[in-house]
DNA sequence: ATATATTAAGACCTTTTTATCTTTTATATG
DNA sequence: CATATAAAAGATAAAAAGGTCTTAATATAT
């Protein structure tokens, strides 16, 4: 039932591609690694995995970079969930048992189910598209950064 | 916002001292390994340090064991995790972002919240005696082996 | 074509977590 | 008091997760 740190950064660089990039407007690792805070040369591996999940793209060279097609931005948060940890982690026990179903209920299992059942719906059924749209309607942030209260 | 597999068998086990185990009958690590299948001498090094921690009590020698005092009882499940993992992991962001609180919210945070609050709430509120109760009243279980149906 | 920027690939290192082994200490019981 | 039994302590090992580095491949702009 957690996300291992490397899905997370996926998650957060993924939906900061779906916010600021574009099939003409590439971003290097660089950039998105500087602008989430998370370790350059960890993002360029998991980006190579993503890549190759075609959950987004990429090209080489001068102005090269990732970003996200049309399509990319069909696929969900949970394929980038699949893609980096696989979906066993989502659907352990909290306490770690061996099943987590009704029949067989751990000791907070009830108190579980409901927040699994809300997060992965979200995850499932809202593309990153959506899913990032939902975001900047709301004025989230994307960044592991220490948010620095502005006094000016 | 996840336990680690330590933290999974130190709540187990204790929940399982809970309801087996009383001043006058003393469990040997041995069996309570085996019982709920975790393995045995790190099972051991749990017990030292919730001993420790005054959350289980042991003593030495033949018949001796671990068991729960009617005080170890009344400590939580929370205390438990605390021995163990610490507070942080527990009061984490689901997306690692570094505070986790309504008014910087990750994309996720206010699915997450609830369910927090929730087990949270379970896990500082009830002492360990009256979870286990529960427990037991609902006919759970605390292993972490398989459950083979009964075919009988 | 060539230089350059940027990803791809794979080997490698570090830290944390999980697990084991060995020796010492305490204690109940005959 | 001797012995057996069980925990305590500490050293060590194995596995997993997280992170780095170096070299190769490739697309673009000039
Ligand atoms: S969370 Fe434990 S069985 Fe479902
Ligand atoms: S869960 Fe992410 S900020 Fe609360």
């Amino acid at each position: 039932m957690m996300l291992s740190r490397a899905s997370k950064y996926a998650i957060l660089s993924t939906l900061f591609l779906a916010e600021h990039s574009s099939e003409t407007h590439k971003i290097s690792v660089k950039v998105i690694a500087e602008s989430i805070d998370v370790p350059n040369p960890f993002l360029a591996k998991l980006f190579q995995q993503l890549v190759r999940g075609k959950i987004i793209s990429s090209t080489k060279g001068p102005n090269g970079g990732f970003y996200l097609t049309k399509k990319n931005g069909k696929r969900t948060v949970l394929d980038i969930i699949e893609n980096i940890d696989g979906l066993t982690r989502l659907n352990e026990c909290f306490l770690g048992l061996s099943e987590c179903d009704g029949a067989n209920p751990c000791p907070v299992h009830f108190i579980v189910e409901p927040f699994k059942n809300g997060i992965l719906g979200k995850f499932r059924d809202l593309t990153i598209m959506e899913f990032s749209k939902e975001i900047t309607s709301q004025g989230r942030k994307l960044t592991l950064k220490d948010i620095t209260p502005e006094f000016k």
